[in-house]
DNA sequence: CTAGCCTTGATG
DNA sequence: CATCAAGGCTAG
């Protein structure tokens, strides 16, 4: 018999009691991923972060669970900020069309009578753009229903995602001058960072989970057109760039670590002013670290030749940083402060009461950003979407292969608003709005780098970092 | 904390 | 008025 249809939650396994946060899932998972978002639940995990999450063991890892629950698609947003009870979401329309797909496929099945042993009776043949084996083998596993294979997803995208980043080497070429700074040491080639290995992994059983990679259920994606809250039929290019995000858990905890390290035996405070204020640049600093790994990691930019990259990164470091720090806010933050990369909570008027005009007009448009993307529900995809439009910028002079730059640019534009349309029927200027969104991130960044500079930081933060270095690459170009 | 059951309230 | 996915409650 055919497993597609057997309602089993895509992160335990137990019973599906409906639709919760996006997707088809048990009550027990239902109310974990309550419980944790609502109260902004951080856990650790004892073991390698790779446990088995299954009907039995759920409880033991929070951690690993967590993980789960987002990488087969629970979404954040679908959990009330303002805890209203009743009434629907956005989800509606979007668990109507599932609702309307899964009939269809059973209806289908039935009428090629009740042998339904094999999914290539709904297999369609025009939907063959999944270039990556573990999505595709996965999609047509036939042995799902076992927990040795529930965990196939992150043990199979190992393998895809280590060569991922060993083709790097490819580049190095190009790197011999750059050896000097900051940037250059990022780009030396010198073993990638253990966290960008290490989240190589999980982000390529993200990209498998947002490709229809979930295992228990072969075919939603079959019914191409729409995308089914599994997150099914993405545009191909989407699926491309969720692969080469970083997983923001193995992130936080690196910048966590390496921050305690240099806070060293001082118990600096991580309030505004003094070491705290400190302790900020050096947080935007391994921000920044990441976000060039994340860079010359990621699809498409990784063809670009070296000094093209560094063109690109040094005219957008900082719309890079501004948008990863408000898509936070708009994930994780609460009104009245801000969720660092490290995932602690400041409290913002503890900010702005001893702050002078620039940081605190730098604050308010930061808030009226974080509201604009709220109002605008602007989900992980779009954020994805965005941040290649910020790095291939048609603006920048100089860049050898320009045309390149433009057409990826292009590629994005028509990727965003294909999605758009099709994930918000209703909404039919989302893409519009998008992108004066984005305008006005840009917006934020311009205030972000005056602030910096006017604080000339060189001075409070050791000398050789990458702040700095972009900082000034930007000042001495313009 | 967990997870089963309960209450709410917009949608059709 | 029925549905059903949100949030709430509470024994274990």
């Amino acid at each position: 018999m055919c497993d597609a249809d057997v309602d089993v939650c895509p992160v335990c396994g137990d019973a599906v009691s409906g639709y919760h946060y996006g997707l088809l899932t048990c009550e027990s998972c239902k109310g974990f991923f309550k419980r944790t978002v609502q109260n902004h639940k951080s856990y650790t995990c004892a073991e390698s972060q790779d446990c088995r999450i299954d009907k039995t063991q759920r409880k033991r890892c929070p951690f690993c669970r967590f993980q789960k629950c987002l990488r087969v698609g629970m979404r954040l947003e679908a959990v009330r900020a303002d805890r209203m009870r009743g009434g629907r979401n956005r989800f509606g329309p979007m668990y109507k069309r599932h609702r309307a797909l899964k009939q269809q496929k059973h209806a289908l099945l039935h009428s090629h009578g009740l042998r339904v042993d094999y999914p290539t009776i709904i297999s369609s043949p025009t939907r063959t753009p999944l270039t990556f084996p573990n999505i595709t083998t996965t999609t047509t596993d036939r042995h799902q229903q076992t927990q040795s294979s529930s965990s196939s997803s992150s043990s199979s995208s190992s393998s895809s995602s280590s060569n991922f980043f060993q083709t790097q080497t490819r580049c190095e070429s190009h790197h011999h001058h750059y050896h000097s700074s900051p940037l250059g040491a990022v780009y030396s080639g010198s073993p990638v960072p253990p966290a960008a290995a290490a989240a190589a992994a999980a982000v390529a059983a993200a990209a498998a989970a947002a490709a229809g990679g979930r295992c228990g259920s072969s075919s939603q994606a079959q019914f191409s057109g729409c995308f089914s809250p599994q997150g099914s039929a993405l545009p191909r290019l989407l699926v491309e760039f969720l692969r080469c995000e970083l997983d923001e858990l193995q992130v936080q905890s690196k910048i966590t670590g390496r921050l305690q390290q240099m806070q060293g035996e001082g118990g600096w405070g991580w309030g505004w002013g003094g070491h705290g204020e400190k302790l900020m640049y050096l947080m935007a600093d391994q921000m920044l670290f990441y976000i060039v790994e994340w860079a010359r990691g990621s699809v498409f930019f990784k063809e670009l030749k070296v000094s093209d990259q560094m063109k690109l990164l040094h005219h957008c470091w900082c719309d890079l940083l501004a948008l990863d720090i408000v898509s936070r806010q708009v994930q994780h933050g609460r009104q009245g402060s801000l969720i660092l990369v490290t995932g602690q909570e400041v409290d913002l008027p503890a900010v702005v009461t001893p702050a002078g005009p620039l940081l605190r007009t730098l604050v308010q448009k930061g808030q009226e950003l974080v509201d604009g993307f709220r109002k605008l529900l602007v989900d992980r995809n779009e954020i994805v979407c965005f941040k290649f439009l910020i790095l291939f910028n048609t603006d920048v002079k100089h860049v050898e292969n320009q045309s390149f730059v433009e057409n990826i640019k292009e590629q994005v534009h028509r990727a965003l608003l294909e999605y758009t349309l099709c994930a918000y029927p209703q909404f039919l200027d989302k893409f519009d709005q998008l992108l004066l969104c984005l305008s006005d991130l840009r917006a934020l960044s311009t205030l972000t780098e005056e602030y910096l500079c006017s604080k000339n930081i060189s001075g409070e933060v050791p000398c050789n970092n990458l702040l700095n270095e972009l900082l000034h690459a930007k000042h001495n170009s313009m």
